[in-house]
DNA sequence: GTATAATATGACAACGCTGTCAATATAAAT
DNA sequence: ATTTATATTGACAGCGTTGTCATATTATAC
């Protein structure tokens, strides 16, 4: 049992247990090359024997890195925060970082001055930015100027002209497939209800579907394709409008489970039978995507390993050993189709 | 615009630019006494003028404070670990703290350790808790015992006999206030749907269940009152079993919203319509509980203050001139009862 | 006006680590 | 065996603060 009071093995017992210097030890927590294999275990078995953890605050006092990073968000949906959060967590713990967690408001004023203030003060070594900040331009680029390290998660694939490092999720083909499930469950005229414009996601979604009914030669019906807001009450809109609509849809893919629990909510208030009168599918995986009745239809996204993934990338161009050598840059996720029974009649 | 490079002012510069000594600086930025007011002015003047910030690894490297305190959870509701986390935050940025998030694994082996391990590793000054860890007992005597300052923050009323500062929210009465509605809606026939026993919640709202009950002179059927988890699925499987029993309920008191989803997910399945079969309670006011059909009546609590407030009543008892001092080491709230469609008829 | 107590300030050594650069050990080349 | 290049290791000075203790200044009492 560890008791608080009782001294914490400094890199002096280390090192005086191992029988070398105390920089042959920071050599070996650091991982730094040019240390003899023979004495590298020696250290290590030291270090383990003490259980001895490197002082961050000393570590970051001393040095020009900091074993600090920030994950920068501004999105309403608690689920995908907490994965995203475990996911970089998990990252962090394996590789003796800390987490500063930073909701912001992606429309403030000075954002860009809140952000460089927050990494100045906390003394961060990098950034973890998801939609919608991670989609901002003008802002990656003012911060990169800055020198600070950034790992972009966002909608899109790797074809990108940028060479911010960032991971991809697939969107548009995971959009795609959706559509293609109801086409061949028979629909023809498919809706789509979309999200905030700011994020690219609904972009993105709403070019897949473009692309499935283009592909199955389905015409386009532009009073099919509503603009909207990621939630519920914008998908109860959207269900309310397209319903009273000349051009009443027999199915409905909504650019997330939110907009699609109130397109569900919706239909049920015009006495419509979900699935025999319209087919609704979701976006995301949202837990109480299984919580509806009926369950819905959805794209999945493995979202905790996408974090835990994101961070390594930001770790490895954190180190200066590997900085600038062969690191793949853009790492790529495809979400998965979940046929659930929204659209299954 | 700051820009990163330029470097940061350090105690030094403000010492200088003020003509006093560096220790003097230091008084005037940790407010410790035994400064002449005049040479404050003048100190706080030259920190104003270089917009001096204390460097949080030197100071936590020298001194015995660490400005960071830590939130322990192991909550499977995001939306609750979500607003628990802002509260918290921005009680934080009014105090110069940082926050580092720990989720757990509240059943893990060797909890103790593994919370000492980080406090230690961390160099956190105080820990919040949330449940199921805020009413462990024994954990929460182990980490006082280390040292450990904590705030709790539970179920419960502040007539409890510990002495650990917490935060309390009191179930019992708002679980009594919704059996009440129910009551008051013509309902004889309750059922209760249990939450995890080892959360006090549970026990607490159930109390509260049973109070009002018999303040009504209706007599509790404990084939009514079923045990079950904080979860979707334990609401389907508490509905269906109730439902096929003897004694069926005509309304549906649930532990928490998801339970109550879970239980109207099943009434649904069963053929039976809410609210006139069967009205629905839950508890929580979770997003989603506005998201189903019909809308669930609920409880609300203020989470974000419930957490702001805890963090604030932490940092209180880690200041040293007001340790031991006259602060209530007590707060309480209330929740509210939010009354929708699932219980009106 | 002087002795004494109280108050205000400063000098300086930690804190635990990393960066720099010099010193040493080992391998390679002659 | 020597010299030279290379791989390993160590000594030591910071990093920006706070804690301790000594010193200087001011207020109080006689």
């Amino acid at each position: 049992m560890t008791d608080l009071k009782a001294m914490k093995a400094t890199i002096n017992d280390v090192a005086k247990l191992a029988g070398v210097s105390i920089k042959t030890v920071s050599r070996v927590t650091n991982n730094e090359t040019g240390v003899r294999q023979s004495t590298k275990e020696k250290v290590q078995q030291a270090i383990d024997q003490l259980k001895y953890q490197p002082n961050q605050s000393a570590r970051s006092l001393a040095g020009t890195k900091s074993y600090v990073i920030g994950f920068v968000y501004d999105n309403p949906n608690a689920y995908y925060v907490i994965d995203m959060q475990q996911g970089i967590l998990d990252a962090c713990r394996a590789n003796h970082y800390e987490l500063l967690i930073h909701p912001i408001n992606s429309k403030s004023e000075n954002l860009l001055d809140e952000l460089v203030e927050m990494v100045k003060h906390s003394r961060m070594s990098g950034l973890l930015l998801t939609p919608p900040l991670s989609e901002m331009t003008d802002i990656i680029q003012s911060l990169e100027e800055k020198g600070i390290k950034l790992v972009r998660i966002l909608s899109g694939n790797a074809n990108s002209k940028v060479t911010t490092p960032s991971v991809f999720v697939d969107d548009r083909s995971a959009a795609f497939q959706i559509t293609q499930h109801l086409i061949e469950q028979g629909h023809q005229k498919i809706a789509f209800f979309g999200g905030d414009e700011e994020h690219n996601s609904s972009q993105e979604r709403r070019q897949g579907y473009i692309d499935a009914l283009t592909q199955a030669n389905i015409k386009i019906e532009s009073g099919l394709m509503l603009a909207g807001r990621y939630s519920f009450e914008s998908g109860v809109e959207s269900c309310k409008r397209v319903m009273s609509g000349v051009s009443k849809p027999s199915a409905i893919f909504a650019c997330n489970d939110e907009i699609a629990a109130g397109a569900l909510f919706s239909a049920r208030l015009l006495g419509l039978d979900v699935p025999k009168d319209v087919a609704i599918a979701g976006f995301e995986d949202n837990p109480f995507s299984r919580q509806t009745w009926p369950k819905l239809t959805t794209a999945a996204q493995p979202t905790q390993e996408i974090a835990s993934q994101a961070a390594e990338l930001l770790f490895k161009n954190l180190r200066p050993s590997t900085q600038g050598d062969s690191t793949e840059q853009f790492i790529s996720f495809q979400p998965q189709l979940v046929i659930r029974e929204s659209t299954q009649s």
